[in-house]
DNA sequence: TAGAGCATGTAATAGGTTACATGATTAG
DNA sequence: CTAATCATGTAACCTATTACATGCTCTA
């Protein structure tokens, strides 16, 4: 099975909430989507226009008092039941790449107190993402609370904090270790 | 920052622990390094050709009784120095695509029950998962406990036992949360 | 009038996978 | 003799990023 082109189903996922432009579908990825997703605008534009070449999404120019023109795109009915049906295909595990992971294997090779580092660092990272990501929980919970939406985006939002605060825990059991080890 | 060629790392440190050829490192990499890297022939060879023409490893062909030829590649000083710089580098907190959290973020538009099939079927695959994992935990302590090695391989594992039961954890809580949406 | 935000797109390039092609050696 | 394992590599393709190119409109 050849990795499938995801940026597909994310806009095609986007539009069935409503006709987008290109602009609007960045702006989203970059909003509530931003700590699971991301898009470029070079991969945007090519794929609504290989959607649209495939019949899954329509365009429109759009004119707007005060505003530059822009590109619409609508969903088909072609498009909402190809997404419906990725919908509900079971995910698999992805194939993971680490590259901390890696430098950790390899720790062994490297001089004393340069992996305690780096895991340090990694650590105060994620510490940031994670706090980062407690106000957004706070800030959307407040403005978004009774929306039909909420509940699907707070789940995304749990998995964020679950799988960051254990991280820290490893990190931090693992600063410990390393100290530990080179106490000998 | 374009993303860097991290294979190119992966090879210059599994190549620092001794010379190896393409296949040896495809076998590493599908052993301990495993739950937390992958990497392909299609891949392996062409790297470590350019690797070679940049200097970092030499390769000398190797012929042993009662088995194929095969290439050998060595670390040179370059390449040593070049993996010793990056293994000092610190890690910065990848961009991330998870595919079940768009998933889960657009389960309002799923039918009934879909998306609990699909988080509850990445659960049975978490579980699956890290139960292999706590498996090669023990095997690794248990033949390997003693080498040089191990504590670094046993901290890639920690992690991978720690993020994957949260992920368990979010999963079982979101089913939850998804049969409570679903009583009203 | 300059800068910020809105808006769309292409070209070059990188990184990586899959499928293909080839061949040696050993164990059953 | 045949299947499994050892062994190396290329070609076609896909996904995605970055840099580039362009232009409108509003606000300060």
């Amino acid at each position: 099975m050849p990795t499938p082109n995801r940026t597909e189903y994310a806009i095609l996922g986007l539009l069935a909430d409503g006709p987008k432009s290109g602009y609007d579908i960045k702006r989203e990825v970059e909003g509530p989507l931003s700590h699971f997703w991301h898009e470029s605008y070079g991969h945007i534009y090519p794929v609504l226009k290989r959607l649209r070449e495939h019949g899954l999404v329509t365009r429109r120019r759009q004119s707007r008092a005060g505003r530059p023109d822009r590109h619409q795109y609508t969903l088909t009915d072609d498009g909402r039941a190809e997404f419906a049906e990725w919908l509900r295909q079971p995910v698999d595990r992805a194939p993971i790449r680490n590259e901390l992971l890696l430098k950790v294997y390899f720790g062994r090779l490297a001089a004393p107190g340069e992996l305690k580092r780096v895991v340090a660092h990694y650590c105060d990272e994620q510490k940031r993402a994670v706090s980062l990501l407690e106000g957004v929980a706070r800030a959307v919970a407040a403005e978004h609370g009774s929306t039909a939406a909420y509940p699907y985006w707070s789940m995304t939002i749990g998995l964020g904090l679950k799988a960051g605060r254990a991280v820290i825990e490893w990190a931090e059991e693992t600063l410990r270790r390393l100290e530990t080890m080179e106490e000998t």
